[in-house]
DNA sequence: CTGACTGCAAAGGGTTTGCAGTGCT
DNA sequence: AGCACTGCAAACCCTTTGCAGTCAG
């Protein structure tokens, strides 16, 4: 599943522009790697990115995207979630928002809410330190593995 | 930083109670690691558990440790956190809260809210899956960090 | 041109597994 | 006494690193 052709171009102009400012040399690989990010919509691991762009650039190694994928995150390009099964997964999405964890199959799903983006913070969190996101996090069973269930 | 001396008896009562259920034998080992989760409130990862145990118990080792945890968290006594730089971190504390992660150092403290366990799910959410539990995860840059980068 | 970048191969670090011996129930 | 459990050592898997050659600016 892949994101809308706009929202695609947006999140490439800004990688190109991010990449320039910050005197980072814009290659091959680093494209065709945040493509791969950037196109996708559920949270791939690096060997998931790796395959992606093998296909169309054979030569990539696995540490290349691994160097970059850290470097995105650094210049904060894209994020990363909670790792799953030791494998870190990275997400081009970094608009405010929410997610849906498959406790079964480990599944991560984004979703909207402005009311979970208005979150009142406790004012115990002063003492503890300076707060600079909010996301909620719901776990459940996604609707494939609830199919799966139900055919025992 | 430990935990009350009640809540921790409570803990471990369960703990045996539940291993007896299962038909689950009641080892020393055992028992060491559970102790060594439940006393902490500061979310270890393995090998912070498994140094813990070996003060009062030389010779265990950490793969058994291992096998302890998942057994544990299979049998729902403790929960894991979202890895955090490829270590997996560990919890007994099972009931509902919410947590402050330190965007910096990683260090993940407990909170509490009463709000925040209340949230209203989503209507979209039907769509996606059946929903267990609801955590926020507040990120931020902790009390220790904040000190250490005003040194500089 | 030339320093940043890449691919390769090998190392690293957390976690898992097979096996033979041990110890709960 | 029997079978689940443990410790040991080696394997595994994801990720990182050193190095020599390559390429974007």
């Amino acid at each position: 599943m892949h994101i809308n052709q706009k929202e695609f171009e947006d999140r490439i102009d800004k990688f190109k522009e991010i990449l320039k400012r910050s005197g980072i040399k814009l290659t091959h690989q680093r494209l065709e790697i945040y493509e791969e990010v950037a196109r996708s919509v559920d949270h791939p691991d690096a060997e998931t990115i790796f395959k992606g762009v093998r296909k169309r650039m054979p030569t990539v190694s696995l540490d290349t995207v691994y160097r970059t994928l850290w470097m995105l995150l650094d210049l904060g390009i894209i994020t990363t979630l909670g790792t799953n099964h030791r494998k870190t997964r990275f997400d081009a999405n970094v608009k405010g928002h929410h997610h849906f964890v498959c406790s079964n199959c480990g599944k991560t799903l984004d979703f909207y809410s402005r009311e979970f983006d208005q979150l009142k913070i406790p004012n115990t969190m002063k003492m503890i330190g300076d707060v600079q996101k909010t996301q909620v996090i719901i776990e459940g069973i996604c609707k494939q593995c609830q199919k799966k269930k139900n055919n025992y």
